[in-house]
DNA sequence: TCGATTTTGATAGTGACTACCATATGACTG
DNA sequence: CAGTCATATGGTAGTCACTATCAAAATCGA
């Protein structure tokens, strides 16, 4: 629209791109928020307009990919309950993979910085809740409490999926292949949480 | 044993019981660590010996049930996955259902409070972590990588059940009976982490 | 009781974050 | 183009969580 909106956006992308550079470079713990302004050429007041805290400026990136795939959904036609996860799963890991050096770094933080994993974690979380509201609308049941149940159950079997492919790919890049390790869990979820009774069931434990 | 161990238990409860007091009457937000010291009778340095962070001093009691569970598990005999799982599960669930008010009023400053919310996330996954690492432990089979990835998946799935359970309980206290809820989610989580084919699938979405 | 170890409390300091205000800048009207 | 309004910015001062350090006090072993 006007030219706010466009100065806007574009000092925003400044802070944040700014902020991952010394990050990346210095460490989390050791860049200051006032290094960052002042590398951003703007001052620490309005860096806080746009960033409420520094572990926002950590997680933008995947905050995106989370609350944009919801988003994305939200917008989808109807379509059978596992294969809608899939397709959730599918497109958050799409987009995730899209920048692997930026994942990476991301998690990378949070194993060092507890405050950055704790927001990590909560952001997950958050997805959660916000898949479990689109699955609500989406489903229909006579019990709401059974709607409201399942639909809490499947948005954590889609977050669980996601977070076990991503940190295993993260842990080990070149030995994972995140498509591989999603089909995989894929089958996992539509036969179960756990392995099939005739599956890879019986171990011991 | 000494006299020395004894006094630290001590304090290390009076400091945790006289913040607890605190966040529940004015808030989390509200109350400063040095009331809470002030209030236990001890400096604020030694306040920080004890919990690093003001978030810990309201999660203590959430970390012990999550933890001491799986240190209960690492001592049970070998059995099937699913046992295995319901068995954690149970054992959570009843921890936590022994201070009702205390989990309500956790839930409650999460709700309130983002840094607690990110906290208690970060517990819950760090709970998941000690699962996945004790379920590898116990499993066995010829790809390690799949023994891993079938162990997260599954802490992952009990982690799932139980903050479903306990959020539902939490924000609907009279009307869910725990109990009741974890037996339909272990059902789920037998048959598969979604409505089982042939079960109450074929929900439109 | 004496010496070694641990626990405590106080002090000073860093840095994230907030509230507030004066200024500047883009947006709309005559 | 001039004037006016809404919004964005930067600076200042302050609060509070948290750290580092160190001397004093309490506890323990002999």
């Amino acid at each position: 629209m006007g030219l706010r909106e466009l100065k806007r956006e574009r000092t925003r992308r400044l802070i944040a791109d700014k902020a991952f550079e010394l990050f990346c470079h210095r460490g989390f713990g050791r860049t200051t928020v006032e290094q960052i302004a002042a590398a951003a050429e703007v001052g620490p007041s309005t860096l806080y307009r746009y960033f409420p805290t520094k572990e926002t400026l950590v997680l933008e990136f995947v905050e995106d990919c989370l609350m944009g795939a919801v988003v994305w959904f939200r917008g989808q036609p109807p379509v059978d309950l596992p294969d809608g996860l899939q397709a959730v799963i599918e497109h958050v890991l799409e987009e995730l993979e899209r920048n692997p050096d930026r994942v990476r770094a991301v998690y990378e933080m949070a194993d060092q910085t507890p405050s950055v994993s704790a927001h990590l974690q909560e952001l997950i979380w958050r997805f959660r809740e916000e898949l479990t509201e689109e699955l609500v609308r989406r489903l229909s049941g006579p019990d709401p409490q059974l709607v409201e149940f399942t639909a809490a159950l499947s948005a954590g079997s889609a977050m669980n999926i996601i977070e076990t492919v991503v940190r295993m790919w993260v842990e080990n890049p070149d030995g994972v292949e995140v498509k591989e390790l999603a089909r995989r869990a894929m089958s996992l979820l539509r036969g179960g949480g756990l392995p099939a009774p005739g599956d890879n069931a019986g171990h011991g434990l």
